[in-house]
DNA sequence: TGTACATCAGTGAACGCGCGTTCACTGATGTAC
DNA sequence: TGTACATCAGTGAACGCGCGTTCACTGATGTAC
């Protein structure tokens, strides 16, 4: 059968990519062996170096193409506001620290579920997963300034907007972590822990 | 040599536990072999079965005695109140929040180091994560409900108590988490979100 | 208290397994003329 | 445009390694009399 046409080639890497893209999410990413991801993708464990020189350098693009298709959704959901009411951030506030955000980690937000993997690997996914972080705390602070601008409270300085900003993905980033690690042996609490945090991730 | 005292062996396994809650809560418990464990307590690799099932059995079982560890340290600064001012949540805020915590996991708060490892592992590990996440949170309320009861601000609902514990939790573990991830390749990042949080997580 | 024997913690080698990575091979694609 | 050959993505077996776990062995401790 091979050898593949260019085009046919780059639909595979990318389909490598979206794969561990899931499975390190939901699984994290020493959990995910090569043989599952090729599978997964649809191709043999073998040829998994022809597109990657390791595992870790996978990781570090996985890592980028999480946080963007992240920051994509959370754009959009920003934009559009279709689903709930209120103001983007508050809408922001209760996907992100919803039951499904927290029993998908596979198609969610990387800062949650990658943020322990990624001290453990790679200076270049470690430098991915900052990047991303930076992506998500720049987009909170903008719209921390927008909604401040619009509204009837006055101007917010950018530094309070970034201050805002840690401040969100601070809590909600603690609020999924911990609320998946004790979803299976303590759903009330997991529940109770997303409940509050979501009351008032914006105080 | 063998055969050992009981007492001698009782230390032996205080010396597996105590070696594992430290390189458990530093590297994460998949990355610490049982070889490596057992040197660090001074004994042989296959010894390791005299004391425990398999790796997950020490797994709940150091899970547990970290966090009992853990919750003595903290409220042990919470009474004595040494060095620096201010009521006792405040001063576990500057301690949690602090770049020694974030720099040596392996002496620190369980909830956040093994916040992934915990859901990754065997039900007990899970349950004992998470009633040590169930003892911070009632750690916390007590000493909510306690301000607020001295405070001049009235009294406080032990459902408020709990809600503030809950936040607060979620806002620490968070901050600490995401500071970590960070540390090696943007510090001042790293050190902004300890900053920023620590200032702002009894808001 | 003293003796005789069973127990069992520690040792270090071995087992089996799954991992990341490498390799020889195939044959359709890409390219040079 | 057509032909001839080099390229190289995919395949699946193999390699080497480290892991959790098991094992036969040792000899001091614990125990029964």
């Amino acid at each position: 059968m091979p050898r593949i046409t260019k085009e046919k080639k780059a639909r595979n890497r990318q389909n490598i990519v979206e794969a561990a893209g899931r499975m390190f999410r939901a699984q994290g990413i020493d959990a995910v062996g090569i043989a599952d991801l090729m599978k997964e993708a649809g191709l043999t464990h073998g040829g998994f170096y022809n597109h990657f020189a390791s595992k870790d350098d996978l990781a570090a693009e996985v890592c980028n193409a999480s946080f963007a298709a992240s920051l994509g959704v959370l754009r959009q959901a920003v934009e559009e506001g279709d689903v709930p009411a209120g103001p983007p951030l508050r809408r922001v506030v209760e996907d992100y620290l919803s039951a499904e955000h927290r029993d998908a980690p596979d198609g969610g937000c990387p800062s949650a579920s990658l943020v322990i993997d990624a001290g453990r690997h790679t200076e270049a996914v470690q430098r991915s997963y900052a990047a991303g972080v930076e992506g998500y705390l720049a987009g909170f602070a903008g719209e921390f300034a927008r909604e401040a601008g619009e509204g009837e409270d006055g101007e917010v300085t950018p530094e309070e907007a970034r201050e805002r900003g840690v401040l969100l993905l601070s809590r909600m980033v603690g609020a999924m972590v911990l609320a998946r690690a004790v979803r299976h042996v303590e759903p009330e609490l997991s529940d109770e822990i997303l409940r509050t945090c979501r009351a008032h991730a914006l105080d």
